[in-house]
DNA sequence: TCCAACCATTCCTTTACAGGCATATTCTTT
DNA sequence: AAAGAATATGCCTGTAAAGGAATGGTTGGA
């Protein structure tokens, strides 16, 4: 629920993920970023029109050139996302864990009569 | 910084994104997560293996089965990954925001002299 | 012991995508 | 007006990865 998965594989790339903590401390356009990341200006372009597609980044145009800027909404929707799983760690995650292993020892005590354990 | 691209990668694939949603309501078995999916075994499978080695979940073999447990360590890192960027939009992103308007209007006044504006 | 269920692995094919390169576009400068 | 930055786009190619199908390996049950 607007956890899209666009939203993942835009930072999926190591390149836009890159270029997302740059943009954290502040905008910057094209050619900071490219001098950055070390790579061809059009790439850099291309990954910022695949940011700016999921709403990652927003262009001003400046004169000759585009100061992109950082948007917090995809950040926050991941937020949101990671909301519901937060609870699964902050509120004892170990119950279920200790659960689990008390199930799987009771397992091995089985198994272990014939002296073969998987792995 | 621990926020691996492969975290990224693995939750851009849809379909483990879904797994990983299905799991937080608790384990679940290779042969059930394979019905929720729709999808053939042998790639649930594969996807689980994917996940595994992000250490997105764990397995423990149950007999015939192998009963898959997510795994909050992933989780708790992209949690605080985000949390560089929180600031960013708690502490008003609007400061900044408007720190560039000004520039770009700024910029603006000036191309204005000869009446050409972008957009 | 033999068969069936559950799962992992392998091979093959196809497709999505990132990089390299050339080019178009827009703005500035002279 | 011409030339030169700064940036975007299009085409081509290689590669990684996902799905399909077959197979191998365990475990449980008849």
């Amino acid at each position: 629920m607007g956890m899209t998965i666009t939203t993942m594989s835009a930072l999926a790339e190591p390149n836009r993920l890159h270029i997302v903590e740059l943009l954290r401390d502040g905008p910057l356009t094209v050619g900071e970023i490219t001098v950055q990341l070390g790579l061809a200006q059009p790439q850099v372009s291309k990954h910022l029109r695949v940011l700016s597609d999921c709403g990652f980044v927003e262009v001003h145009p400046s004169a000759n050139r585009r100061i992109y800027t950082l948007q917090p909404q995809p950040l926050i929707e991941m937020d949101a996302w990671l909301d519901s799983f937060r609870r699964m760690w902050e509120e004892r995650f170990d119950r279920l864990d200790d659960y689990l292993k008390l199930l799987q020892s009771k397992e091995e005590k089985q198994s272990s009569t014939e002296g073969a354990e998987d792995k």
